[in-house]
DNA sequence: TTGTAAGCGTTATCAT
DNA sequence: ATGATAACGCTTACAA
């Protein structure tokens, strides 16, 4: 240890293993080693073993840019949370998609890469960067993502499904839950319970996600001959602590509803909790739904009633897409609205106070 | 929209440019083009803009792989957290050598890559494949992985620096909070408050952390002519939880502490949660001393005492260094040992019961 | 069944 | 200041 400052610069600098080593050591040329390792069948048996075993000696992994350059493809795919969530592996309702996406891409050897759509300077996107560097073969983009920047990602060559999100113009095949029929379903089932003022706590967002649940809601309430009331609609960004603050402002009013929607389970909770710092109790005095049955909502105290969305069933249904895309495969362009269904639970009763709890 | 089925994919899909379209376009040849766009010196400032602009309107991006090939390099660092922490992204204290370590590297121009230690069958893991794969051009390890696995790493020849851990063998630098020291002026800090019994609530890991943490314990007791005390030290996972229980174990004891170190502040977390369990005040029935320094310390209630370590130093130093390695600098191996300092906030008082809170 | 030749898109080295 | 040539490591098409 006397020189200890170039110690660990000293040792010459390893250099992994090339194919052309393996095939030297296994005694065959380039190719056959190439072919060999990659499981063609016109290799002998014989061959490939050796081969199998030179490799494994050398501890050879091929060179992932040269395989990928010689290859024309990366077996990686991006996924690109949209500008609707602040922390992204924090969201529930979105790590469970991911799961569902893991598990598809998994299946066929594909890797999965997270990229944030932050945007620096006057340049685009760092998502759209990737697809021209040609870096990923395909790309979901999840929730709130520009169609301006699809478009982009497109004119790359990149393939694209979108996740938990459409387009109008149908550029890209597109999975989503089906938010009318759930928001319908929910607000219906208060309606049904007997509910006259029915709060609607919506999501403050450009895409399709905002509108769909407003518009089940309003239908729910049209078809139960209840008048629609917009004083009773409030939106705000999709987060409990906006919802707490949204819902306040509801439950403050005059006349306040004896029942509120809230367009997602995190947003419910916030609902929850406004009703709690006035001392309203849940169900006697406030009714509530949320959307998505993330794993919270069962566990909460009560339980909330909600609408389970298959999250891993909408991940694995976009990944397998965007594989048929990248495979060469024709694909539906048009939505793919994946049905959900109302799980009632603990936070919901009659408007005067009596039932469940 | 006659033909939906078929509308993604009629569309010809359209390649990215490459440099030779740039080129073309510029009136220059490919090598020129390139040289150009990588500014290098000797070439015309007219003809550098006439480039430039072909590339903008081009929407050229450099093929990853391909420069990758060429350039023999990714600029591109993968950062390793090691098996001691469950949750990466939630884990406040990984998050802010995180926010150090990317600092650093975006100053230079480089990406950072998160890989998991995670192992499936008898292969190498991850991270020691991509090295081998050239994906990346240099590894921090972060925490409890394996000397093996980083000699793996060096063998490949790939750069290596250890975040928060460190070799005995010094076979790469390291960067380390002085654990031992903050382990120390914590439980100095108590015994000069007048404690006698000094329970400790140590991490149940093999890295050295787990180690110099309980000596630095013990070596102050003795300075302090405290009398150590093998049945007031219980170790556990890194985790509120784990020491939540196992500071309950000390605390239900015949001769309870009347004050103890934790080693880290989520650990001090659990250990606060455990004496309320049995209705003891904090600091009044039992003070507390963590180390980190999290955010989170600041506002509990009442606020956590503890040893503030420098963690977005040690990601930047760490990454720096990494930097050096790569660029053939040479690095001393020797481990490099950042100071800490004791916060007294509070959470810490007399044995008796009096002062603060 | 295997070896030879060519190419992926970029950058570095050498002429010019 | 710029253009031609070779190289990076691998895969695919073609020849043997």
């Amino acid at each position: 240890m006397s020189e200890p400052i170039s110690a660990v610069n000293v040792a010459p600098r390893a250099r992994p293993s090339r194919l052309r080593d393996v095939a030297r050591l296994a005694g065959v040329s380039v190719p056959t080693a190439s072919q060999a390792l990659n499981g063609h069948a016109r290799i002998s048996a014989g061959t490939k073993e050796r081969v199998a075993a030179a490799a494994r000696e050398l501890h050879y992994t091929p060179h992932a840019a040269a395989r990928r350059l010689s290859r024309g493809r990366s077996d990686c795919v991006a996924i690109v949370p949209g500008m609707n969530m602040s922390g992204f592996f924090s969201d529930l309702f979105y790590r469970a998609l991911l799961s569902g996406v893991g598990t598809a891409l998994e299946t066929e050897g594909f890797r999965m890469l997270i990229t944030p759509a932050v945007r620096f300077d006057e340049q685009a996107p760092q998502f759209v960067q990737m697809a021209r560097a040609r870096e990923i073969d395909g790309m979901l983009l999840a929730g709130a993502v520009d169609v301006h920047w699809a478009r982009r990602v497109l004119e790359a060559g990149t393939p694209v499904v979108l996740l938990d999100n459409y387009y109008p113009e149908a550029i890209a095949p597109a999975i989503v839950n089906d938010n009318t029929g759930g928001a319908y379903a929910a607000t219906s089932h208060l309606a049904a319970l007997g509910h006259r003022r029915i709060g609607f706590v919506g999501a403050d967002v450009e895409y399709p996600f905002g509108s769909d649940t407003r518009a089940g809601y309003r239908r729910a309430l049209r078809d139960a001959g209840v008048s629609a009331d917009p004083a009773l609609e409030v939106r705000c960004a999709i987060d409990a602590e906006c919802a707490r603050a949204a819902a306040g402002r509801l439950l403050d009013r005059a006349g306040p509803p004896t029942a509120i929607f809230a367009v997602t389970d995190m947003m419910a909770l916030g609902v929850i909790n406004a009703a709690r710092d006035r001392g309203l109790r849940i169900p006697a005095d406030l009714s509530v739904v949320g959307m998505d049955d993330i794993e919270l909502a069962s566990v909460t105290n009560p339980p909330l009633t909600t609408v389970r969305v298959h999250k891993e069933d909408m991940g694995r249904e976009a990944a397998r897409r965007l594989l048929d895309l990248i495979h060469g495969r024709d694909v539906d362009p048009a939505p793919v609205v994946l049905p959900n269904e109302l799980v009632i639970r603990g936070t919901t009763g009659g408007p005067h106070g009596a039932s469940l709890c």
